[in-house]
DNA sequence: CTTGATTTTGCAATCGATTGCGTTAGCGTA
DNA sequence: TACGCTAACGCAATCGATTGCAAAATCAAG
């Protein structure tokens, strides 16, 4: 009888206790698993979470991102404790309707966006009708869509203070301004230059992308246009590294002549040499965050954006006293 | 007409190019978004591949090792350029019949098993009856299963011999026999040592996980108990640099006292103090590999394993004038 | 206008579960 | 035996697509 099947399963007690015990048993030795596809279509869920890396500035390099890497496991450990599956969704044709098409395919119970990219018109407009759906990123006024981010400007404010303290004026802005946590960060940036009375050039402000090889270039150009600079914030620690070999490739020392600031904090920062100072965000805390939340809303129930604190850690590529 | 816009979508010459067109634009005027569930149950296929981690030797941290890490990021690019989706699977309960469970959920159209852990019998079982499955691993004998992997023996023996080469005579061991990948890498370690005329000695022979928390503490161990060496190979890289921490604490030189050579390659090698000697195995191609097969045996057509050839990249950890 | 061939269209079954609701079985009591 | 009540059970609808097959529409030719 099928639907008892179903029922015993499906511990349900309105099959008598023996009786479930029974007929699970022998569909275990008969091999026999449910047909997820067949249950997710019935109970209208499918027990997955999708995670979603919208590329629509940098194209074809999910990998290559080890900020994006540890998040994606941090996520996937929360979200797997939690019995869910981990669907990994890249996006390359952000054409009108991307993020539709995602929800709509109801491939997911729940979405996980990693990066504001371009999309916040996007997030914006889907989260009106969508409310499973959770943003890494910054938070930005008139933001519908729930959000977990780093404080960005508070982030890019203590480094840019702290390469002040060690009496560098003319500090370097490495990063694509069009995104939304790294408009923030440069906010930050001005905010800290303003407050010690140093004049803003934008000579000092070079866009640059996340790619390793993308922000060499922009660092060497920097190098080459002459532009007197004695120090580097840079706004994630891959461009910071591809920064420091620029420079050391132009014979410039670090921290001796430019001292060098990242934002991140991944794994290999405490490796390279010198060991970088960096923004940290705490993304063991930010992935139990997000996942919290958006079990939350998938339980129907409401839940705020939050904001994770970030911290400065200091090493020798600023140069200074505190290295270590 | 419910059937006449289903063709149209899914662009069936049967119904006028046309009246295809225009059914299609008015579908995305209206959001309308084709339900996979529905999709997968009625077609019996999903556009998705499953990609598992079996922890059965370490639970718990899918995350840490940047070696699955790296190799998940690829073939996920690998996958989703072909046009499917990649779901994520930890398994934790590797009970019997886990894997006959992952399958038969239907919630795949293949599986990539990372790592044959201690998991060789049932994935020879689960490969009699369900072809779509392709492994990375070491090649072992009476395998059925399709498997992808470097040569273990061929690049244990290079890293062994060169260790051999710069003089080395006491070489320890440092990994998980029990995995068939690292029997591979110890039969390797056999074969040179015996090539070289040098006595086998099993006090040199060291379990020691893939964590470096673990691996710290085996190399500490090895260490303090005395037993003298003048080399380490380490059957991956964070054991490797767990051994070097361990020996640095020691106030034990590397390479001055101790040549220490590890197994991957990964991003951090490079970028240690000293840079780490190490086996070198090409992520990219084997993952190429491993999905180009996946989708011939898709296809129904058989598909036999591969081997990758490693190369060993020397840098300063073992010492030598080769460094670099 | 009819016939036959061909192109379009749509009915209805199907995929494999879950579940509301009605039916049957079982048991105790009068 | 009859009745009432509860506990088990199972029929059949449902989720939302796809597709074989038959019906309808269109068209060409006689």
């Amino acid at each position: 009888s099928m639907s008892t099947v179903s029922r015993a399963l499906a511990d349900n007690p309105l099959i008598p206790e023996d009786r479930r015990r029974e007929i699970q048993r022998i569909a275990a030795e008969a091999g026999y698993v449910i047909n997820q596809s067949a249950r997710s279509l019935r109970m209208r869920k499918t027990q997955t979470i999708g995670v979603v890396f919208p590329l629509g500035h940098d194209v074809g390099q999910l990998i290559s991102d080890p900020f994006f890497i540890e998040m994606f496991g941090r996520l996937a450990d929360e979200i797997t404790t939690r019995g869910y599956q981990v669907l990994l969704c890249r996006v390359t044709d952000t054409s009108d309707g991307w993020l539709n098409r995602i929800i709509q395919s109801h491939r997911q119970d729940g979405l996980v966006i990693v990066g504001q990219s371009d999309q916040h018109e996007a997030l914006n407009h889907a989260a009106e009708s969508y409310h499973p759906l959770l943003v890494w990123g910054g938070h930005l006024s008139g933001q519908v869509y729930c959000s977990v981010g780093t404080d960005n400007i508070g982030g890019a404010r203590r480094a840019v203070d702290h390469l002040l303290g060690l009496g560098r004026k003319r500090i370097a802005f490495l990063g694509m301004l069009e995104l939304p946590e790294i408009g923030l960060r440069y906010e930050g940036y001005v905010r800290a230059l303003r407050a010690a009375g140093i004049e803003h050039d934008p000579a000092l402000v070079i866009p640059a992308h996340f790619s390793f090889e993308t922000a060499y270039e922009a660092a060497r150009e920097l190098i080459e246009s002459g532009t007197k600079f004695d120090a580097i914030f840079a706004t994630s620690d891959i461009i910071a590294l591809a920064a420091i070999q620029a420079l050391a490739a132009a014979g410039i020392d670090v921290p001796g002549q430019v001292s060098v600031v990242g934002f991140d904090d991944i794994a290999i920062a405490a490796q390279s040499t010198p060991p970088l100072t960096s923004v940290q965000q705490d993304l063991a805390k930010g992935a139990k965050t997000i996942v919290d939340l958006l079990f939350k809303r998938m339980a129907g129930e409401d839940a705020p954006s939050a904001t994770l604190l970030p911290k400065l850690v200091v090493r020798k590529s600023c140069g200074g006293a505190s290295a270590g």
